[in-house]
DNA sequence: CGGAATCCAGAAAGATACTG
DNA sequence: CAGTATCTTTCTGGATTCCG
């Protein structure tokens, strides 16, 4: 199908624009196995603070990839859940992951190659 | 394979920062039918300034993802072109493509909803 | 525990002008 | 045309603190 066009005002972009935050894939590839809860997420995943990940999972919802779930009982219990295009998303998702599997070490050692050359490293 | 461990130091964040940014994955597709020169670039896509599509270039270029090839002659002629592996990328980018397709007014009627609804637009 | 409120540093990206 | 140099604005993510 090869979907063209991701150029000029393409609706391809509405979906990078869903990866390009550096925590988006990372939170919906935590929720994969189930509901989780803040704190669960934030032990799977590493690195990332309170505030942020509040942050995706709020954008995550406003985009209708994930649910928001509060069980009321003793002190408070939440858990977000992906809806069904939220796990839809995991199929790019993971074609990106094998990429890297597969071609990691590739860019890792044109970085390194570029640094010894003395290209100076763009941040990204 | 499932490439599980999105998670702390996994390597397959490299690749999702690869995405983190917003023209990355534009220029590689961008530049999928072959090389192409900046200018033509800048006309395929929409509204990306010079600096930024330099820039990107640097970026893509330090990852070894593209080529760089500079022709003499009368004026100026340069060329950038992908290599193998940034070709590879493409597979993957062409995932998210496709998903956008098919899932993308899903997602925009979940943001619309949740505008209807009060709730307050994340950036993202 | 969940999460909201601040404050802050750094990076990304846009606009503009300029050089070869 | 390709690329650089500034300047400015916006965004992101991190740290800290406080409330229910």
């Amino acid at each position: 199908m090869t979907t063209d066009a991701f150029l000029a005002d393409c609706r391809a972009r509405l979906a990078f624009d869903l990866f390009s935050n550096t925590w988006n894939a990372v939170v919906l590839w935590a929720l994969r196995d189930g509901p989780r809860r803040p704190v669960e997420l934030r032990e799977r995943i590493g690195g990332i603070s309170s505030k942020v990940l509040t942050e995706t999972l709020r954008r995550l919802q406003f985009n209708g990839l994930i649910d928001r779930h509060a069980h009321q009982g003793a002190g408070t219990r939440v858990e977000y859940e992906l809806t069904p295009v939220g796990r839809s998303l995991l199929v790019p998702i993971d074609a990106v992951g094998a990429w890297a599997f597969a071609y990691g070490d590739q860019v890792m050692a044109a970085q390194e190659a570029a640094c010894a050359h003395g290209r100076p490293s763009p941040t990204r």
